[in-house]
DNA sequence: TTAATTATTGACCATTTGGTCTTTATATGC
DNA sequence: GCATATAAAGACCAAATGGTCAATAATTAA
């Protein structure tokens, strides 16, 4: 058994109240106070729990990365149509009308907040983007072996162009709220497998 | 003639100093002391000329979408192809090159951000997102006209297309900096005219 | 020369920042 | 009970934040 007082706060759930702040806020925008009164513990759990700031700021992304995103993700592997997962996947990067999709992605976000400036944040976002890009291209190969596109299509190739649409949405959605816009975008993208 | 003591530094010089600090670093990461320091000029200069910082920075995004970015789509306007351009426009958004690039686009930057939070900024994002589509559809059309593409496009739809391609890759360049990558998306998003 | 006006300089300010330390509370093993 | 160990709570801290103020310098109009 476990000596000393018992933590009185579910790790996990502490992490996603504060991976919603930084998601919502980004980095620099968002402080410790109002970090730790949305994760509803004191300043010293999380100096105990999550070691300082960028380090809570570090497991938040790659919780991020592991749960929402990934998780998103495996829609791709879906039954049934291959490319029509596809399609289901950038619609819903697409979509604003949650209010949440103001926000955006965090991976988008923080991308452009650090760049390649700090190294471990920059390696979470490298492997997400190699993660998505190897995920798209399978879906596409599939999705030949169904005779969906032609055996011709460079499936890498398309994968990134797919993704960086993807990425290009996750932005535009944040000061875009036309619908038909983005899905324009969507179905002009998806154009190009046909 | 001008009465008072006449000021020492050039406004434009001085907001030009600013745009590069706020490129880099976005807002909330860059303090006054820093700002004031690149700048070249003291404290009560900058309140004095600009208001504060926020100001500043309003003042310094839409210096950036008045020179930087649209003298840089000007190039759409050259004499010779239209198709021609549109390819050397995304070329430059996708060169990873220059040092430069790893701060990819103050716009882009600004838009992960603040997103629509600040009306006065995000008017600036928005106006330009709609000159940009104006400015690619208005090539696409001359292209038509050369017949370098097929008078049955959709011009607007492929502006967006494009736009969010080049938005995509304002991104992507902050963190991946294999010049074949990105030159593999341009391709592959300008075939679609093919 | 003097008054008026504007710019520069840096001291100053309250507030907030991320981070630490001490005290108290709650558990386990003997 | 008592020693030990861990967590929680919040006082505390130096440094940094954006912003203001007062003193001084440089110019023009009279």
């Amino acid at each position: 058994m476990a000596k000393g007082r018992p933590q009185e706060f579910n790790n996990q759930v502490a992490l996603e109240k504060a991976m919603d702040l930084f998601w919502s806020q980004g980095y620099e925008a968002t402080g410790l106070r109002d970090l730790l009164k949305h994760m509803g513990i004191a300043r010293q759990s999380m100096y105990n729990t999550f070691g300082d700031k960028r380090s809570l700021f570090l497991k938040a992304l790659a919780h991020y990365e592991k749960t929402v995103s990934r998780r998103f993700l495996a829609k791709l592997d879906a039954p049934g149509s291959p490319l029509e997962n596809i399609r289901e996947i950038l619609c819903a990067w697409s979509c604003t009308e949650t209010p949440e999709s103001q926000r955006g992605c965090f991976l988008v976000n923080t991308t452009a907040e650090f760049g390649s400036q700090d190294a471990e944040i920059a390696e979470i976002l490298r492997k997400h983007i190699n993660y998505s890009l190897e995920m798209f291209a399978q879906t596409l190969e599939r999705a030949k072996q169904a005779g969906e596109i032609s055996t011709g299509v460079d499936t890498l190739s398309i994968a990134r162009m797919l993704v960086n649409t993807g990425n290009g949405l996750a932005l535009l959605r944040k000061i875009q709220t036309n619908q038909d816009v983005l899905d324009d975008i969507v179905e002009r993208s998806l154009a190009i497998l046909r």
